[in-house]
DNA sequence: GGGTTCCGCCGCCAAA
DNA sequence: TATTTGGCGGCGGAAC
């Protein structure tokens, strides 16, 4: 799973540029917008190779489509044959049947090369074209146990914004849907055209980390997020110090063992890691600024115990080292 | 870069 | 009896 891959160069664009969004009854309207915002924009800064967009439904309309529209759609059939990238938006319902035309067009048109994905319970659809069997997949946190249940043969991911399986592609919750098709534009033109689609959408570049941040814990997280709440901003406020685990929950009025098992329940990740996120997320902050600290100083304000430190963690988690982040930043905004 | 030490983390079990 | 808590031991990975 990509969550934050490697820079890569431009590399060639895709052969096929046409990209066709699905439209069927019960679209689901924010995900639908998703791709048209980052596919079906024009972007003239992009140069002449950049995706063409269409929409097709093999659905007669008008069709219903979320928040009380209706939507007639131009393409069908034949414009989805010819697409070499195909996006399903959230599908109409988990236990909705898909219609057989759909799987067969589905089918076709990935054995023929076209790229699939599936944005949210778009999954549903995709896991009836029998696409996902054998694969790894996954989708928005309500839906995963359907979906296990539905089609066993799935390797579910449960704690990812996204799935990259090459031909066949899978995002969790709606907003994910944007990190999946920034990455695919990371895929196909590279990080700069990444980030300039995502400066124009007004969100982050990259988003690292799970969803499990978003799954509610109903009972436990009421209380122990009123218990650890205050702890986690504290934490938060002294990254640039020491916490060894004893004294944390010395502070939470807990054993460790207690304190250790509370902190994954609120925050869904151990102290340790939990921290190593605060502090990387801190680290890249300080990094963006037009005069950026050097990175010996942004390491000690952040807590790392040295620069190396620093960027040995970094590197893993955003795949480029400090310096660089630094540099690229700086370089395009 | 490789070895040693340290610490975070979790499985397991007993106690509350 | 069931659920939660705390301690122990060990493993793996990070720091030095």
């Amino acid at each position: 799973v990509e969550i934050m891959p490697k820079p890569r160069r431009p590399g060639p664009p895709p052969a096929n540029r046409l990209v066709v969004a699905l439209a069927y009854d019960g679209l689901c309207t924010f995900e639908f917008g998703v791709a048209v915002e980052v596919f079906g924009l024009p972007r003239p800064e992009m140069g002449p190779d950049w995706y063409r967009f269409g929409v097709a439904s093999l659905e007669p309309g008008p069709l219903r489509a979320t928040g009380g529209l209706r939507v007639e759609v131009d393409g069908g059939a034949a414009l989805l044959a010819r697409a070499g990238t195909i996006v399903v938006p959230g599908w109409r319902g988990a236990s909705e049947p898909v219609p057989d035309a759909l799987c067969r067009a589905l089918r076709r048109a990935h054995a023929r090369g076209a790229r699939v994905l599936s944005l949210c319970s778009g999954v549903f659809v995709l896991a009836a074209a029998g696409l996902l069997e054998g694969r790894r997949a996954t989708t928005h946190w309500r839906y995963m146990d359907a979906l296990r249940r539905a089609h066993p043969g799935i390797a579910l991911e449960e704690d990812v914004l996204y799935v990259d399986e090459g031909s066949v592609l899978t995002a969790a919750g709606s907003a994910a849907g944007i990190d999946l098709c920034l990455h695919l534009v990371r895929r196909d033109f590279g990080p700069d055209a990444a980030n300039s689609v995502a400066r124009r959408l007004v969100v982050p570049p990259h988003r690292e980390g799970g969803q499990a941040q978003y799954v509610p814990r109903p009972v436990p997280t009421a209380r122990e997020g009123a218990r650890l709440g205050p702890l986690l901003d504290r934490m938060r406020a002294r990254l640039d110090r020491p916490q060894p685990l004893p004294a944390l929950a010395r502070e939470a009025g807990m054993s460790l063992r207690t304190f250790l098992r509370r902190f994954r329940d609120a925050t869904g990740h151990p102290p340790g890691e939990w921290l190593l996120r605060q502090r990387l997320d801190r680290a890249r902050e300080l990094l963006e600024g037009a005069r950026a600290a050097p990175v010996e100083e942004v390491a000690g304000l952040c807590g790392f115990g040295s620069a190396a430190t620093l960027r040995h963690h970094f590197r893993r988690r955003f795949g480029l080292g400090p310096a660089a982040y630094r540099a690229r930043f700086a370089g395009n905004g």
